[in-house]
DNA sequence: GGCCTAATGCAATATCTTTGCTTTAAGCTG
DNA sequence: CAGCTTAAAGCAAAGATATTGCATTAGGCC
C-alpha cells in the first residue's frame, strides 16, 4: 500500500474493498503469473490509474492483499491445555501456510521491496497469536511460553522450508518440531500424537 | 532462467555472463526498483529481447543473477573443531544475509513465481557448507552433526527474522541460537565466545 | 570448409505505466 | 444543511516496457 490512506471511509474505502475483492478473484482463476493491474482495475470497476496511485504497482497490490487475506478472522483453537493449543496451532499454520495458495501469499508478502510493512504484519499476526495462547496458559496456572522460542524452534523451520525447499512440511516433520520444542520445555509437555521418531 | 541453456560455450555463454554482470553492476548503482530489463540489456550491450527470451522477465533475471552472487567462492573457514566452524560459518551467513545486499538479495531469489530453482539452489549451497562442516568433523574423530537439525534451528529462525522482521540479527541472537543448539547436542559444545545470556 | 540450427538482432506492434487535467464526493464550517 | 475545500478518482494522451515475426549471426558437427 503506497500510503495509508487520510480518509477512512466512503469512496475510498469502498474502492479499496472492490480492488481487493478483485485480486483476489483473479488469483482464484487465473494464475498468479498471468494478472496485470488494467486486468484487475477491469474488474474492480476502476481505472488503473487509481489502482497505480494508491498501491505503486502490482507487487505492492499483491502484497497488501496477501497481508489481509492472511488476518487471522478468530482466535487459534481453545484444547484446554497449551501443549495442546501449540500443537493446534502450529499443525493449521503448516498446512495454510505449507499450501499452493499460503506459499503464494507468503511469497507475495515477501515480494515487496518498497516498504516491508505486509511482512511485518503477517510476523504481527502470528506473534499476537501465540501471546494469545501464552496469556491462556498463565490463566490456567499453566507455565508460560516464551513467544520468541516458539517462533525460532516452531515457525521458523516450517517458514524456510516452505519458502525455500518448498512443499508443504509434512505432519512428521511438525511432529518433530514440536518434540524438539518440548524437549527445551520441560514445563510443556508433548502434547497428544507422539507417533514420531 | 527460462530454460537451462543448450548451448553452453560461446556467445550464448558470453551474453550470459554479460547480463549477470550489467545487473550487478546496476544493483550497485541504482535502487533496486529503478532497474528494468532494457536498462540492463543496453549496459549489457544486447538487446531487450535477448533478455526477455532468455529470462522471461525482470524477477527471474534477478532471482538468476541473486542466486549466482550467493554461490560460495570457498569452503567455510577451518577452525579446528566442529564448534567453532559452526560458529563461524553461522556467524558469517547472519551477517551476509542480514545485510541490505543479503537481504535483498534473498528477497529476489524467492520472488521468482515461475520456476523455483533459485531459492532450492541457494538452499542447497548452505545445505553443502553444513555437510562439509559434518565431513570434516568426523574426519577429525569428532562427533557429527545433523544437517537438518542445523538448518531447523541455526539457519531457519536467521532467516525468518532477516525476512520478516527485517534488520541484521544482532550477535547477541545469534549466540543464543548457537547456545540453544550446543543444548541440544551435548556432544558438540559452545565455542568460545559464550558471554550472552 | 560447408551445412544446420540455436540464439541473437532488429523493428513493428501490443500492452502496460505514468502524468496533467478534469470531475466527483467526503468532510468541514458557519 | 448549504456551500466550501480538498483528497481521491476518472479520463485520455504521452511515454515506457514487453512481445513477436522475420532476418541474420555464429557455434557445433559432419
Amino acid at each position: 500500500m503506497a500510503r495509508e490512506m487520510i480518509r477512512q471511509g466512503g469512496r475510498s474505502a469502498r474502492i479499496q474493498e472492490a480492488v481487493h475483492a478483485a485480486t483476489q478473484a483473479l488469483l482464484n482463476e487465473v494464475g498468479r503469473g498471468e494478472i496485470n493491474v488494467p486486468m484487475i482495475a477491469d474488474r474492480a470497476g476502476v481505472t488503473p490509474s487509481t489502482v497505480y496511485r494508491r498501491w505503486g504497482d502490482l507487487a505492492q497490490l499483491l502484497a497488501d492483499t496477501a497481508a489481509e487475506r492472511l488476518r487471522p478472522v478468530a482466535d487459534p483453537d481453545d484444547t484446554g491445555s497449551l501443549a495442546g493449543d501449540l500443537r493446534a496451532f502450529v499443525q493449521q499454520y503448516a498446512e495454510e501456510m505449507g499450501s499452493p495458495v499460503g506459499r503464494a501469499l507468503m511469497r507475495d508478502v515477501l515480494a515487496e521491496t518498497a516498504s516491508e510493512h505486509a511482512a511485518a504484519r503477517c510476523c504481527a499476526y502470528t506473534t499476537h497469536h501465540l501471546q494469545t495462547l501464552n496469556r491462556r496458559a498463565l490463566a490456567r496456572g499453566e507455565a508460560g511460553l516464551s513467544v520468541d522460542e516458539a517462533i525460532d524452534i516452531l515457525i521458523a523451520p516450517i517458514c524456510y522450508r516452505i519458502l525455500f525447499s518448498n512443499g508443504e512440511p509434512s505432519p512428521d516433520y511438525v511432529n518433530g518440531l514440536l518434540a524438539r520444542f518440548a524437549r527445551l520445555n520441560s514445563a510443556i509437555p508433548l502434547s497428544s500424537p507422539p507417533h514420531q521418531a
